[in-house]
RNA sequence: GCUCCCGUAGCCCAAUCGGCAGAGGCAGGCGACUUAAACUCGCCGCAGUCUGGGUUCGAAUCCCAGCGGGAGCACCA
């Protein structure tokens, strides 16, 4: 038998017919564009982390997206010009990867993937403002990060400095400290090695204070995870630059230390055996100890990064037959060099105090080096931990089963509080006295300093590959570094064709000869242009404000249009950018805010990173074989169920295993609330107050509450809430009011508006099906009714120690008087009271009575 | 090893301030509609909140300890 393939019961929801109807009246009508003239709504700007154009959009897109759709049209409905752009963060290495093994254009692979990518999202009708659509591989783009690297650099911010450098064997480039995770590279899961290279930085440190302490103006807004991953990553500690005469050295030699009370315990000194320090004092010894070091350097250098972060590893180093003076006592220290100390941290030497540092005890002890206590950890201190121990007339005293002080025995370094001893001026003093005394001391003379540190290292923002932003500096031989002038901005990327993109640890734009060879602009002479590009990141770091006036060609971005939008009030995307996209983007706008372009220090406001979508527990990948496609998904059960089922999962925060989720579970919701829409015959101009009460307050208590669950995103409980309302609706239908109340027209138009922040076709439909014009995204908020909030007779508990005994109801204006009377009167109550005494009685009007009685 | 988060019904999840443990869904059971099935509609909830202590008139919620799971950090002087 033939099937006419278009035979749909036209009662019946159908989500491909309902899609195929609104997404060309949405694309022509554009109802999202931000910002048209005259619009004089307060302003929202929400924000979705831009995607690399990978392809296809994935499950993981599908979620944060949606999340921040919700978002975004939950403040059209309450009011706002909502700016809700999107773009494409369009340079990278995927697009040269696939050019090396394809032989494809890297531009050409990029703009298809773009376009293929596009075409999903379409459909999935994210309520973007299109026409701000942005790629940060146009050079209209680009030009602009050239703009902010000069800038930079005439700050003095973007530097070029030799270095030991995270490298990527596999993607052949450097990478910045943030892209290793565990010693892997952060993109391609590579071991990273070293190697020594003049490379490009921003200068991210000089920022590091204010990078921390603004930190504190987030919190409550951005993932509290968040927020202490960067507190760690920044690493900022406290402390004391000691410096110390060397013998055979005319110069001091300056060490950090968070401990200086414990200065009058160092016994020995440790330098960093890749540090220029070392090399000179190994110069400096016989040729024995010359060639010990040597091969210790080796050794150092052949291991990897996985090895060298390895804890309870032995520790290892060499005696450099140098010696050092320690400032307060004159006692000649032994130096040493081990890979414990890393170079580039502090100064790349410590003083070893092994009775309190479990690195230098553990060190201490391999090689047989004396440990010397100075603070008397069984010693309380006032006011600190550890407490001062009372016996049974609160009289303090001390306990005679102390532990030993003894690290040197023990292997335990005594790291806790105590009172100064074997330290001379310092002896009696608790540990935060005696390091301002001996901080005091220091200063005095000249041989110390209170002092900061930091984990953060600079931004190495060069890399050595084809498809990124070309660095615009010119380097002559004369001359030396040259910013290219703003007026031959952009530098354009050379055309691929012809050139050689294999990775080979230097820029395959180096080779583009045309290119490369420019005149200086200085003086005219033979010079070559810079030719590595800039880490993807740099695109990334302000990309926000360039939606602001993606099309203007005057300025990066319009600090009036900045003033009247930005910072943005919603960011939404993953985790994986706790540090790298976030941190990078906080330094840059800072950066700018010194330079006036922008009157605010923090680019988001407000942060919700949503958890991954699993498959049976675990991530998905086509190695799996547990992959769930976005592609098929949508084609299965349409946009709308797609987005429910997401919203619905739980807490965008946590992850979602697709095996515990129901698409037809949120498609047959969706037809249910799509046929009452169908369903109501009254008029829209019928009378709500006629309604049905109960139906009423149902849908009033929904408008209420709604608005704090959006804010607080506990979408799900709104789709939970939507599912109440729509039960009761069918109920009063089949078995109540009928389709005729007002009520019932009343609740199905507020399924349709609040379902639009979670299931936009649908809700159009059903917008049309109750009589109106399109677009149901741009209906305001239904105030809710207070009169209906409040209910006719509340359910009073009463309570016998704690035990329910009755229920009464009362009115909810109840005086606590009368509902104690009516509590003591109820015969369940008087009856478990029986003879005993009630010692207390707590009324919480009008919903608790708790009466507490003896016995 | 250190820090943070989370443990509620077979499963996913709710429970504004410490005040009736259940809003919602999945799965399941029963029923109506149907020749039958699907769809649809209706009905069905004794889990006392991981364990043990504590605070409180009252604890899923606050505190302490433990168990289990997840995340971050881990020679940073």
């Amino acid at each position: 038998m033939a099937h006419d393939q278009h035979e749909v019961d036209p009662g019946a929801y159908d989500f491909a017919s309902i899609q195929a109807k609104w997404l060309p009246v949405w694309e022509e009508s554009k109802p999202f564009a931000a910002g048209r003239p005259g619009d004089t709504k307060p302003r929202k700007y929400i924000l979705d982390m831009f995607p690399y154009p990978s392809g296809d959009l994935h499950m993981g897109h599908a979620e944060a997206f949606g999340y921040g759709d919700t978002v975004a049209r939950y403040w059209r409905h309450q009011g706002f010009d909502v700016l809700h752009p999107i773009g494409w963060d369009s340079f990278g290495l995927p697009a040269e990867n696939a050019a090396i093994k394809r032989g494809v254009d890297p531009r050409a692979w990029t703009y298809e993937n773009i376009d293929q990518q596009k075409r999903s999202f379409r459909q999935y009708a994210p309520s973007f403002d299109w026409s701000r659509e942005l790629h940060t591989s146009d050079p209209e783009y680009y030009r602009w990060n050239q703009w902010l690297f000069l800038k930079l650099y005439e700050k003095g911010i973007a530097y070029r400095k030799a270095g030991q450098v995270n490298w990527c064997p596999n993607d052949q480039t450097v990478l910045a400290n943030e892209q290793v995770v565990d010693g892997h590279c952060e993109r391609c899961g590579a071991v990273v090695t070293k190697k020594a290279l003049t490379q490009w930085y921003f200068r991210v440190t000089d920022y590091a204070d204010r990078l921390l302490d603004d930190l504190n103006q987030l919190e409550g807004a951005w993932p509290s995870k968040v927020i202490s991953m960067q507190r760690n990553w920044i690493g900022r500690s406290a402390g004391a630059d000691v410096e110390f005469e060397i013998e055979g050295r005319e110069e001091r030699i300056p060490v950090f230390t968070t401990r200086p009370d414990t200065l009058f315990g160092a016994t020995f000194m440790v330098v960093a055996p890749d540090s220029e320090l070392a090399a000179e004092l190994a110069a400096g010894a016989s040729d024995e100890v010359k060639a010990r070091f040597e091969g210790y350097l080796e050794s150092v250098r052949t291991e990897s990064d996985i090895d060298r972060l390895a804890t309870d590893r032995p520790k290892t180093g060499v005696f450099l037959d140098r010696h050092a003076i320690n400032p307060v006592n004159g006692e000649r220290l032994p130096i040493w060099a081990a890979d414990y100390v890393l170079a580039d941290y502090g100064h790349g030497a410590i003083m070893a105090v092994p009775a309190h540092d479990q690195r230098d005890l553990d060190f201490a002890r391999a090689f047989d080096l004396p440990v010397r206590v100075v603070v008397d950890t069984n010693q309380p201190v006032t006011g600190v931990i550890p407490v001062i121990p009372l016996d049974e007339n609160g009289v303090p005293y001390l306990p005679d089963d102390l532990p030993p002080l003894n690290p040197g025995d023990t292997g335990v370094a005594l790291t806790g509080e105590g009172r100064l001893i074997n330290s001379g001026p310092l002896d009696g003093l608790s540990k935060s006295n005696a390091i301002r005394r001996v901080v005091d001391l220091l200063e005095h003379r000249g041989l110390g300093r209170a002092a900061k540190n930091y984990r953060l290292r600079d931004w190495l923002i060069s890399r050595q590959r084809y498809w990124g932003t070309p660095i615009p500096i010119i380097h002559c031989t004369d001359c030396g570094e040259v910013p290219v002038p703003d007026s031959e901005l952009p530098v354009r990327l050379p055309d691929a064709a012809g050139l050689d993109l294999k990775p080979k640890g230097s820029s395959p734009l180096g080779a583009a000869e045309d290119w490369v060879n420019v005149a200086c602009p200085k003086c005219g002479g033979a010079a070559r242009r810079d030719s590595d590009t800039m880490d993807t990141f740099v695109d990334s770091s302000w990309y926000y404000l360039r939606y602001l006036n993606p099309t203007d060609e005057g300025v990066a971005f319009d600090p009036a249009e900045a003033e009247k939008w930005a910072p943005v009030d919603q960011y939404v995307g993953g985790v994986e950018h706790a540090i790298l996209h976030l941190l990078y983007s906080r330094f840059i706008t800072k950066v700018l805010f010194d330079e006036g372009y922008l009157s605010f220090t923090e680019p988001f406001t407000s942060l919700l990173n949503q958890g991954m979508v699993l498959m049976d527990g675990s991530k998905m990948s086509k190695s799996k074989g547990n992959l769930v496609e976005f592609a098929s998904e949508l084609q299965a059960h349409g946009t709308d169920a797609l987005r429910v089922t997401l919203a619905f999962a739980g807490p965008p925060e946590d992850d979602i295993d697709w095996a515990d989720v129901s698409p037809t579970g949120a498609a047959k919701f969706l037809a249910r609330a799509w046929r009452i829409a169908g369903e109501v015959t009254s008029s829209p101009d019928v009378e709500w107050k006629t309604g049905d009460a109960a139906l009423r307050r149902i849908t009033h208590r929904l408008l209420a509450d709604a608005p704090g669950l959006v804010e607080a995103f506990k979408f799900n409980v709104v789709v939970a809430r939507l599912m109440e309302l729509v039960n009761a609706t069918r109920k009063a239908i089949d078995s109540g009011a009928g389709a005729g109340d007002a009520a019932v027209r009343e609740a199905a138009e507020v399924t349709a508006m609040i379902l639009d922040l979670f299931a936009p076709y649908t809700a159009e439909d059903m917008w049309e099906r109750l009589g109106y014009q399109p677009t149901v995204a741009l209906v305001p908020w239904r105030k809710a009714d207070p009169a209906l909030l409040v209910e006719e007779s509340v359910t009073a508990i009463v309570q016998v120690n704690g035990k329910v005994r009755d229920r009464i109801e009362v009115s909810p204006k109840i005086s606590g008087e009368e509902l104690e009377a009516l509590a003591r009167a109820s015969a369940a109550v008087v009856r478990t009271i029986g003879d005993s005494e009630i010692v207390n009685v707590i009324v919480r009007a009008p919903r608790l009575v708790n009466i507490a009685i003896k016995g």
